[in-house]
DNA sequence: GTGCTACGCTACGGTAGCGTAGCGAAAATG
DNA sequence: CATTTTCGCTACGCTACCGTAGCGTAGCAC
């Protein structure tokens, strides 16, 4: 995507391995990582609307017309950067039960919540989701990799036998991770070890087994 | 708030009963009347950062001389429009029984969240929330009017016996209100009527009674 | 070392948006 | 009516930001 018409430059003929995608000059990867690290430190600051390159290029250091020469434009950036914001990812938790599972990732979601970069920015993410077809997918993206390892815990515990496979899975998450996302942008209520135990046993009672 | 340095311009002479606040001139409150639907309406569309005056004076057919005449800047007229933005309010529901109450609360919940403008705009203000002060008293504002029919149910059922007085309110509303938000915004799946039994069911077994 | 490539810098042109000034016309008020 | 108040209009000045051009320099690769 921030690629354009590579070909137009001539930096692609080093690129002889199709594969590798140019890994070469360590000029290039320094400033790449320079000018996506200021950019995520201002999203999160000032949130997507607010970001402009004259910014990112005081922050990181790397002069303006060096990022246009990586990016096409603004908008090119600003997705790199949202796609790259990978501290809200966790493990996957494997405790042998469902409850411990869920339990465990519940609880370190708490915590991403309440620290990572991430949840600054996710709002920015909604909101633009909300009017722009390009960051709703972006969003989907996003949400499903951040998900996954909660899914995974459920589709293990129904192949155990924990939960029926009739159950709608998809229901389950949104009651799990529902409420913790309502406290942290709704009602800006911190989330204690008692909160998560209360949905965790609420839910997972409910689920049929 | 938008009435800022009232005292500097002549119209207030007028307002010689304190509490009413000068109603006067009907050009006035067709003005305000006519800048803060087509306010409402591009915020709907375009989300809070992308509002502009000029913008606002061409939908409205109000010109922006006037509505520098009437809000102070453009800060003013977007906290004005977002606090007047009261399509998410619900009548709070009496059926009873606090299943009913809960359970007619979140349908028509889940009814707004797919039409009302103001499930468009809460992204917006969320997001500015997260950075400016203003805006997280809004935000705060806005959430408990929302919430306040559902938590009058439930204190209602307190009163009644049907909760204990030892429950945490608050967790309660997040665990319901949350899987419902959940969706809307972040996993954009539809809520169907089986999503909703499901919450009531789950989280109403686990509150102690 | 010798090219090649990326970088930094300054300087632009263009646009969009904010908020203001000053005037004449229209409408309300009494 | 006469007066007061509001409104619309045009025309600004100002700032911030976008994205580009051209040049000289420093670092990389072979």
């Amino acid at each position: 995507m921030a690629e354009e018409t590579d070909g137009s430059r001539g930096g692609e003929r080093v690129a002889q391995v199709p594969g590798v995608r140019a890994a070469a000059d360590p000029r290039v990867v320094l400033s790449r990582e320079r000018v996506l690290a200021a950019a995520l430190d201002l999203l999160t600051e000032s949130g997507l609307g607010e970001l402009t390159i004259d910014d990112v290029s005081k922050r990181s250091g790397v002069a303006k017309t060096t990022i246009y020469r990586h990016w096409p434009n603004r908008a090119a950036l600003v997705i790199d950067a949202c796609l790259r914001m990978d501290d809200g990812d966790q493990p996957p938790p494997d405790t042998g039960s469902l409850e411990g599972d869920v339990s465990v990732f519940l609880k370190n979601l708490a915590g991403l919540l309440a620290t990572a970069r991430w949840s600054s920015i996710l709002p920015s993410i909604v909101d633009a989701a909300e009017h722009e077809p390009t960051f709703a997918d972006i969003h989907s993206t996003i949400q499903r990799r951040h998900a996954a390892p909660l899914r995974a815990a459920l589709e293990r515990a129904v192949v155990r036998g924990e939960i029926q496979p009739s159950a709608d899975l998809s229901s389950v998450v949104a009651a799990l991770v529902g409420p913790l996302f309502y406290r942290r942008w709704f009602s800006r209520e911190p989330i204690d070890d008692k909160f998560v135990d209360l949905i965790v046993r609420a839910v997972l009672a409910a689920v049929p087994r």
